[in-house]
RNA sequence: CGCGGGGUAGAGCAGUCCGGUAGCUCGUCGGGCUCAUAACCCGGAGGUCGUCGGUUCAAAUCCGGCCCCCGCAACCA
């Protein structure tokens, strides 16, 4: 009988920096469901990688004076990339996906001929005002005083070709794929798609550009290159070997079991991916799992704020599998997580530290300690074992329950509540009481076993979560590979009678919490001195800039910003001026009317919010405080500074 | 009226679909134990469940109004 098969995937990472703890969580989470499955005799295959396209990757390689393939190249299999973070966190992905390699690339373009050849990607304009010196498109909704935002130059009305794919005409049947079936998870995430995307109107997507050139070349017709969406979304299924003869069990895999995407990319995975796959006639994924963001101390993660968390630095300062379990354990799947260094720790001490590696050392210590590390056979039950014994064997169907509906979260949670209750039992039991009777020795033998074999069973259902400390909890029990199996998992009393245990090291050292929160600060904290090196101004080029005083006339908030408030200005030339500011969070616009301020008013017009602002006011700003620079009212409209 | 999520003990969360004793972890206070990684076990204190109103014998839960927070979008020249 073969095994049947269940095929999961990660989205593919944009290669353009470094990775953060973020898509360690998503590859992790991914990773703990294809070893779930492997255990459970599926025939899994898993897959992750990267999208190596696009504008940004050919600009930030230019920007280092390398080539686009060596840029990536370095990110994903270079000293500390990609790759190596997988093999650290000890994801057991069983292939990696590169949009850059050749079989992917070749299928893209015949993928890309096929939805062609159909009439659902059609060649079509890609209609705009065209800024020629900036060789940029912008939409009449971005120009500036009918000018090109950039450099305040004319734009003329130009038409691009570019290939558009019928997205509109699966607005439907998508729609219907959303609301009437469980294709999309959490459901919190579907009201988000239909109300904001598809009933707001699904328009054609345009799937080729001509304005970069690192992409899939559209063979047919050079110059234009395949956009992101044909390009990264068809990687699942080219991974396979779809239209290529690199691999060639698409058949057996496909569709997907699940996707796992962050909930950034939830839009295309539930739109445009469905809609591109029903274009192909192809069968759908069975299901696409939006999973949470983490934030950090209540923030989002960015690289502007600087909060990026380190996944290298946390996994080599605790261990890959308390960063694994802590990930997995904590935040429930579905659902933002607020990931703090303090939690982190709190975690690993009370779960890892004090309940399952404190649970194993004292178990182990006290069969060495009374029997020599092997158990007699003989056995004595008691009324005591039966609660632990009972929530023992029941375990694992809850186990799998949880883990079945995506909630691993879950799943750890029940699992610990079971070596909790062993913890107790301990306790109830006082098995160095036992020790000082000779004439218990049967009964305190009956005692350790049961906490060794709560211990099998409660590692192997971790196994998925935390597999190399399984592994070494499995060696100081005595469990055989074959005794800690999922079947056995369900069932109680499948360690040998007469067991021998082995004396193993500290598998969750405890940590000082007070200590790493610093050391933790110190290491988070910019390594070089954060100040941007300001590039000298001349005083020609100072000269350039045109600062005057206005007299705020009027003041107001704009419509529907937090930001924004409009300003009407005196500055002296006799008509007012227009100029938008984005202070609105620290000034109420009606103590701002009639101050004297300072504004540049010689900078090119820009629109914000539909609004014309002609100039910038001048305040200083600090970690979030902010002061407009306010003179004193003798000095008139329109004077200079200098 | 752009879209979504949220407000429950000092902190972080579950419970809300399906109304009926408000639960978990950490912290705190007290006790127990000595096998163990200063760990483990037991007990206590601590909650107007954001707010106002409605339905009901009964509301954290259902309905309506309002306030606040977070995210998306837009924008922050």
């Amino acid at each position: 009988m073969s095994k049947k098969p269940f095929y999961i995937t990660t989205p593919i990472y944009y290669p353009s920096d470094k990775l953060h703890i973020g898509h360690t969580y998503c590859t992790v989470a991914t990773d703990a469901m294809a070893r779930y499955k492997r255990m459970c005799g599926y025939d899994v295959l898993f897959l992750t990688g990267t999208d190596e396209h696009g504008q940004k990757i050919e600009e930030k390689a230019k920007a280092k004076g390398i080539t686009p393939q060596q840029f990536v190249d370095d990110i994903v299999e270079g000293k500390g990339g990609i790759l190596d973070l997988w093999k650290l966190m000890n994801i057991s992905n069983d292939r990696f996906i590169r949009t850059t390699d050749d079989y992917h690339v070749a299928a893209i373009q015949k993928i890309f001929k096929k939805m062609y050849d159909k009439g659902d990607i059609y060649k079509g304009s890609y209609k705009g005002m065209y800024c020629t010196p900036c060789e940029s498109f912008w939409t009449e909704s971005q120009l500036v005083d009918g000018k090109c935002p950039d450099c305040g130059r004319e734009v003329h009305p130009a038409e691009e070709e570019a290939y558009f794919f019928r997205l509109s005409k699966y607005a439907q049947p998508v729609r219907d794929l959303l609301t009437q079936t469980d294709f999309l998870e959490p459901k919190s995430r579907v009201n988000e798609m239909v109300n904001n995307f598809i009933d707001a109107g699904l328009e054609d997507l345009c799937v080729s550009r001509t304005s970069f050139t690192w992409g899939v070349p559209v063979d047919f017709d050079p110059g234009h290159v395949v956009y992101v969406w044909v390009d990264a979304l068809f990687n699942y299924t080219t991974a396979l070997g779809f239209m290529n003869d690199k691999y060639d069990d698409f058949e057996k895999y496909w569709p997907a079991d699940v996707h796992y995407v962050g909930k950034e990319i939830v839009r295309f995975h539930s739109i445009i991916w469905p809609a591109m796959l029903m274009s192909m006639e192809m069968p759908l994924p069975k299901k696409v799992f939006g999973h949470g963001w983490l934030n950090f101390n209540g923030e989002k993660m960015s690289k502007s704020r600087g909060n990026v968390v380190d996944p290298y630095l946390l996994a080599e300062r605790y261990g890959v599998d308390a960063l694994r379990f802590f990930l997995m354990r904590t935040f429930p799947f579905g659902s933002d997580g607020n990931f703090t260094n303090e939690l982190l720790i709190s975690t690993i001490n009370t779960d890892l530290a004090n309940d399952l590696g404190n649970l194993v050392s004292r178990t182990v210590a006290m069969v060495i300690k009374y029997f020599g590390g092997q158990l007699p056979v003989e056995r004595e039950a008691d009324p005591l074992d039966d609660e632990l014994v009972a929530m023992a064997a029941a375990l694992r169907g809850k186990y799998a329950e949880f883990m079945d509906a995506y909630a691993p979260h879950s799943a750890l949670s029940e699992t610990f509540k079971l070596i909790s209750r062993a913890n107790k039992y301990i306790d109830e039991n006082a098995p160095w009481v036992l020790a000082k009777d000779e004439s218990k020795k049967t009964r305190l033998a009956t005692v350790m076993y049961n906490l060794l074999d709560v211990i099998r069973i409660a590692a192997t259902l971790l196994v998925p979560f935390i597999p190399g400390s399984c592994e070494k909890i499995f060696c100081q029990i005595g469990a055989s590979s074959d005794v800690a199996t999922w079947e056995n998992a369900a069932e109680f009393g499948k360690l040998p009678l007469d067991v021998t245990v082995v004396k193993g090291e500290t598998l969750f050292p405890r940590i000082d919490m007070n200590k790493e929160l610093e050391e933790l600060e110190k290491l988070s904290a910019p390594p070089a001195p954060a100040v941007p090196e300001v590039p000298a101004c001349s005083i020609d080029d100072f000269a350039k800039v045109r600062m005057q005083v206005c007299k705020v006339l009027t003041c107001e908030n704009v419509k529907k910003s937090e930001k924004l408030l409009k300003f009407t200005l005196d500055d002296g030339s006799g008509t007012p001026r227009q100029i938008l500011s984005g202070i609105a969070k620290f000034y109420k616009p009606e103590e701002l009317i009639g101050k004297t301020i300072v504004a540049i008013t010689n900078l090119p017009p820009r629109k914000m919010m539909g609004q014309e602002s002609n100039g910038m006011i001048i305040s200083a700003e600090k970690d979030g405080k902010l002061n407009l620079l306010i003179l004193d009212d003798a000095i008139p409209a329109g004077a200079e500074l200098c």
